[in-house]
DNA sequence: ACCTGAACACCGTTCAAGT
DNA sequence: ACCTGAACACCGTTCAAGT
């Protein structure tokens, strides 16, 4: 029917992105259909896949969002503050992950849980963002490695970066009664921070 | 309509449950719905309401299910044997629960990722299920933590099972290219222990 | 008492038809 | 060229109506 140029491509892109960002903040990823949108922006389902491929491409640009997001509060506060042990700067840049996490949950829980598209091989740029992730910890895992063990540094990190992601991802979706005894979040992490840390040195 | 009485009460729960199971192992959790289940047993949908109080419920039950052969492999493998260490005991177990996320990857996925009824804390019976799961790995850890430490020892199994778990994860859903460096997954698993072990014995 | 089938309120996605 | 609205093939869930 119409060809209402009420707004550019461009505006649409925008106006589509930040609308979904608001549900899910709202509602979670659930909450995301093509319908749903369509409705609060004043268009119909079609439009959307006028600029977007599927909702699956769509929960991609969001996901990208929330990358960025995190990536950015990573790099932002310095975390290799050579006055503190490293082991405190470690807790340091995982206890920002944790806050990521508690403070953009629907996001992060998409992110994490809401299945991706297939082609998702292909998507090289996704996964060097992802990879970014573990730089903050490689670097503050840099003195207890020789310049030749680069790869095992690398190993190290994401170890480590994996297993709080275990205790953050459990935590958040409330599976398990990981605190049923009482222990505190912070307190599992920095046992296993200084576990690790204390193995590391040990285990040469 | 009718009244067939082709199944008792009995047998369409099972019948239910047992389409529910292969269902789920050939198109993972996403193809378990209520039409889907109920053409292939020759009922309509209303028949599965009649048994079970919503789809959710059937999704529970179908985790009850995983959660038992679960317990199952991780009891019934003898993981203590003494001729070996601490870590090597320790690694066999955990090497069975990932070894078990890949065999029955759709549902050790749907059992983890998949949204949760409401009311899942009134379930106490199935947190209990659950927290069975860490019994191997206390049990392994006893010889690091003397008796006045018991909460510390159930702290660390916790620790120490979400960090495989949350490898695991990640490993499973190919969310993160974790293996990019040709790093395999049991080499990962076992730097993991043993640095976790090497830590418990140090950081005291 | 039990099961059904239709109905309700939703999905993602496509595409002929209009401007 | 662009957007729409209807259509297609699905969802979970409910419940009056039939046997």
């Amino acid at each position: 029917m119409a060809r209402r140029s009420d707004h550019t491509r461009e505006e649409l892109k925008d106006l589509i992105l930040d609308t979904a960002w608001t549900i899910v903040g709202k509602k979670g990823a659930e909450g995301l259909t093509a319908r749903n949108l369509a409705t609060q922006i004043g268009y119909t389902p079609g439009t959307i896949y006028n600029i977007f491929k599927s909702m699956d491409d769509l929960y991609l640009q969001v996901n990208v969002r929330t990358l960025d997001k995190l990536l950015e509060v990573l790099n932002s506060k310095d975390c290799n503050d050579p006055k503190k042990s490293p082991a405190q700067n470690i807790k340091k840049v995982l206890g920002l992950y944790m806050e990521f996490a508690r403070e953009y949950r629907p996001y992060w829980l998409m992110m994490f849980l809401h299945p991706l598209p297939e082609g998702r091989k292909k998507m090289g740029w996704y996964q060097e963002k992802i990879d970014r992730l573990f730089e903050p910890l490689e670097n503050l895992l840099e003195p207890f490695f020789s310049g030749r063990e680069k790869q095992k540094r690398k190993m190290a990190a994401r170890v480590l970066w994996s297993s709080i992601h275990g205790l953050c991802l459990l935590q958040e979706t409330g599976r398990i009664s990981l605190v049923a005894d009482k222990v505190p979040e912070a307190e599992m992490v920095s046992y296993l921070v200084d576990t690790f840390v204390a193995g590391i040195k040990d285990n040469k």
